[in-house]
RNA sequence: GCGCCAGUAGCUCAAUCGGAUAGAGCAACGGCCUUCUAAGCCGUGGGUUGGGGGUUCGAUUCCCUCCUGGCGUACCA
């Protein structure tokens, strides 16, 4: 088993998000204003070549603490080994030689051991702050992903019964995931597989039988494993209501067989608005009947077969995955003949590939973890890079009403529901609280607080934000003080305003890795300290004042805010309200 | 048994490829509204990063081992 398909890192062929080399291709000049680590990167590049003619990995950081500065290097402790110097010296000699030729760096340091600490000039970071305001909505973006095609498939929940929590949080994360990859230049798709044919579909159709002909009295047996959940009897309700009687004297076969179609039809049209409602839109909803009725299956096992990876034995057909990994063998068609999930599932995979992805992430339930092997396995046999296929897992999610677990419907057959959540606490909340944490910890999902409008809610605490800095720029309309782009920022040097600046500067980069390390929590984490940098700022410097010059200043940061917070909450689909 | 994920402040979580004194929010306590939204701000206390060992200038991060919790280990989907 290759390790990279369990590590929470991403694979090493993966683009490299610390390796810029894609975007030094681009051009300097206007690159090099919003990606300041890698101007000063290039500075020490040139002074250590300069000064000890050695070109080491240079990693550039943001110092946890504000007093060393905006930027870091520990390149001087990891040359002093080869160099056979002191870290110290090593760091003068580096200091001293460097260029600054755009005049960026207001400060330098050496500190402890030999850091070497950058200051940034309040130029610099007014230029950012124009930056922004040029961009507007398109501020953060990037063209990294050089338009690759890559799909993230996500939610695919059988369409035998309602849609429960965890597949609310899938929706979720996978949604924004995408929209982070779109962001940041791909191509990326959202893809819902729906499970419409084999055994489940056919119980599904024997299940409303059932409870269908119950409404007219007549006895016919649940099948075993049959679908237990009250929804079943409500759907076959429906059914009578649109359709009477007229498969009451149906055989059975037929009579499962037509209600197989309907019930299909009106589950997968719940879903789909429960996607619509939640907004989520899919760019395609894959039918695996389609696989089925093309033989897709069985070219799939054609090309296994072609890569002598399939053999026979007690009368089933299996893959050879153990040779990949896998802990055994796994069957691909039964001794009875059926195709086993799992043959369907590589077929589905492959035709993914076939449509040009380049590049397939999974998002599935904590019950399917055991499934990631044989399905790496088999793309890995069909000669997949790796790392063009990912799974994640979205963990299981504990739904808290005071403090005490909500327990499961029996309604909705033993689960609880997504819609229900998603009605009582709203889409706002409900999204928020589902991208809030890392996908691979189990997440407990606090209703009361989702609803609470106060500032224990994070949700709330953002939009607040948002609002406020909406209903600044409109007093200053009332005051006759308008927003203009054109007014000089120079005099916005206090503590506050570039501490502010500095947050927003950092929105590319945290939208960048968010999407890279497919870690969308990061986007939440960044919008709650930027909405606390900013109720700072707005705390202790008021902005619409006597002195024009500065309320106009103050203005085009209270916008650039605007735009970053407005950019981050569109990006995850969460409302910005104007007015609260 | 084997495997996967997790274990960080009372609670929920962060922590930028191994970097500096491990940070936020909530809860607790104490302040701040004549001024653009107090759904806000400022301050105080709170830690053996589950235990132990290793790798090195440096470990929450990497390796080994043990403990705890969740999940998985089908000719089911």
């Amino acid at each position: 088993m290759s390790s990279f398909i369990f590590s929470s890192q991403p694979s090493a062929n993966f683009t490299d998000w610390n390796d810029y080399g894609v975007m030094q291709k681009l051009k300097r000049s206007r690159m090099n204003r919003l990606k300041p680590d890698i101007y000063i990167k290039d500075e020490v590049a040139a002074a250590l070549k300069k000064a000890f003619d050695v070109e080491p990995d240079i990693v550039i950081e943001r110092p946890r603490q504000e007093a060393f500065g905006d930027f870091a290097t520990t390149v001087a402790l990891g040359l002093a080994k080869v160099l056979k110097m002191a870290p110290r010296k090593i760091a003068e000699a580096l200091v001293e030689n460097i260029v600054d030729a755009d005049q960026l760096i207001e400060k330098m340091s050496i500190d402890g051991p030999g850091y070497i600490n950058f200051t940034l000039s309040n130029h610099y970071w007014q230029s950012v702050l124009r930056g922004i305001i040029e961009a507007g909505p398109a501020f953060g973006e990037d063209t990294i992903g050089q338009n690759e095609k890559r799909q993230i498939e996500f939610v695919s929940a059988n369409p035998t019964g309602p849609l429960n929590v965890v597949s609310a949080r899938a929706a979720a994360v996978g949604d924004v995931l995408v929209s982070l990859l779109q962001k940041i230049g791909f191509a990326a798709e959202r893809e819902f597989y729906i499970n419409d044919a084999g055994r489940q579909v056919r119980l599904l159709g024997a299940s409303v039988s059932a409870r269908y002909m119950a409404l007219f009295d007549r006895n016919e047996a649940m099948p075993e494993d049959g679908y237990q959940g009250d929804y079943i009897i409500e759907l076959a309700q429906e059914i009578k209501d649109a359709h009477g009687d007229q498969f009451v004297a149906l055989s059975h076969e037929q009579r499962v067989e037509q209600l197989k179609g309907i019930a299909l039809a009106t589950m997968i049209g719940k879903q789909k608005k429960a996607m619509q409602d939640y907004h989520v839109n899919y760019e395609r909803w894959f039918h695996e009947s389609e696989l089925r009725d093309q033989n897709m299956h069985m070219e799939a096992l054609e090309r296994l077969h072609k890569k002598d990876l399939v053999y026979e034995k007690d009368g089933a057909t299996w893959f050879n995955s153990s040779a990949f990994g896998d802990e055994k063998d796994r069957v691909l068609i039964t001794s009875d003949g059926e195709p086993t999930y799992f043959l369907v599932d590589i077929s589905y995979h492959e035709n993914k590939f076939d449509r040009g992805f380049k590049w397939l992430l999974d998002l599935w339930g904590p019950d399917h973890h055991g499934y990631i092997p044989r399905m790496s396995a088999a793309m890995q046999a069909l000669g997949h890079p790796e790392g063009s296929f990912q799974v994640k897992i979205i963990q299981q999610v504990n739904m808290l009403r005071a403090g005490e677990v909500v327990k499961m419907s029996k309604r909705a057959g033993n689960i609880i529901e997504m819609a229900e959540v998603v009605n009582e606490v709203g889409v706002d909340a409900a999204r928020f609280f589902f991208i809030m944490r890392r996908l691979d910890s189990p997440l407990d999902f606090d209703i009361d607080l989702a609803k609470k409008q106060t500032d224990e809610n994070p949700v709330y605490y953002v939009q607040y934000a948002h609002a406020r800095l909406y209903n600044i720029l409109e007093f200053a309309r009332t005051q006759n003080i308008a927003l203009d782009h054109s007014q000089d920022i120079a005099m916005l040097t206090a503590k506050e305003e570039i501490a502010l600046i500095k947050k927003l500067g950092e929105y590319p980069d945290v939208l960048q890795k968010a999407a890279l390390l497919l870690e969308p929590h990061r986007i939440t984490t960044y919008l709650m300290e930027l909405a606390s940098t900013f109720h700072s700022f707005y705390q202790n410097n008021r902005v619409v004042s006597d002195d024009k010059a500065l309320s106009q200043a103050r203005l085009i940061l209270v916008d650039g805010t605007r735009v970053v917070i407005k950019n981050a909450l569109d990006l995850l689909k969460i409302s910005a309200p104007e007015r609260m």
